[in-house]
DNA sequence: TTACAGAATTCCTTTACAGGAATATTCTCA
DNA sequence: TGAGAATATTCCTGTAAAGGAATTCTGTAA
């Protein structure tokens, strides 16, 4: 999957940006007011989002609206599926429970 | 989540590094190795990862074990499953397939 | 056409971070 | 204790990226 995808989601302003469009397309306008910020930022982050292909875009008369795009966050799902068994897997979480077992004692000395 | 996981796994280098980790812990200088990097270099790339809390160390002897944990790994997973509707929802995807028909035909106007 | 609303771009400054090279630290074992 | 292997840290430099402010672009409606 692509770094670039990570990398436009770790800010915090363009995580809470894909949140907001969870609920569906919003105009820049929105998104602003939602978000308590600028209008250019907004513009910035979405120029960033929209070149790592996280959102597109829908011009409507004056306005534009941004909206998800599933792929990229489908790539980083199929790309944790390959880390699940590390949790699903009982005796990994054993394995990370004795761990924190002994890191106390080790604290204990 | 934290948009610190993020962050620590949108480099080219650390995510080979975690993608190493997921066959089970390796030392600094496996590390090394395998990526063929520089050991300054690793050990920084392995602190990051550190502080976010995406490894653990084991020292043994001279060396130092590194390992994946679980939890942030899961954190993105959860987050993730949020979205998940935008894919694994019929209406959805032909939403997308309709969107991009429609690309196709404004292309050849 | 003009004026205006909505959105994008540019310029500037500051800060964070990556790699390279050198050096320091830590642990083991003879 | 001293040497050497494994790893961490420091210093330097270049670069990318974020926010603020100002400006520009674009489409709409009168």
């Amino acid at each position: 999957m692509e770094t670039e995808t990570l990398g436009a989601l770790a800010e915090p302003t363009r995580m809470r940006i894909v949140e907001l469009l969870r609920n569906g397309p919003l105009t820049v306008g929105e998104i602003t007011n939602k978000l308590q910020i600028r209008q250019p930022q907004a513009s910035k982050h979405l120029k960033v989002l929209n070149e790592a292909k996280i959102v597109d875009v829908h011009p409507v008369a004056n306005r534009r609206f941004y909206k998800l795009r599933p792929q990229p966050l489908q790539e980083m799902d199929t790309w944790l599926s390959t880390f699940r068994s590390l949790w699903e897997n009982q005796f990994d979480q054993l394995d990370e429970y004795l761990t924190k077992l002994q890191n106390q004692s080790n604290r204990e000395e």
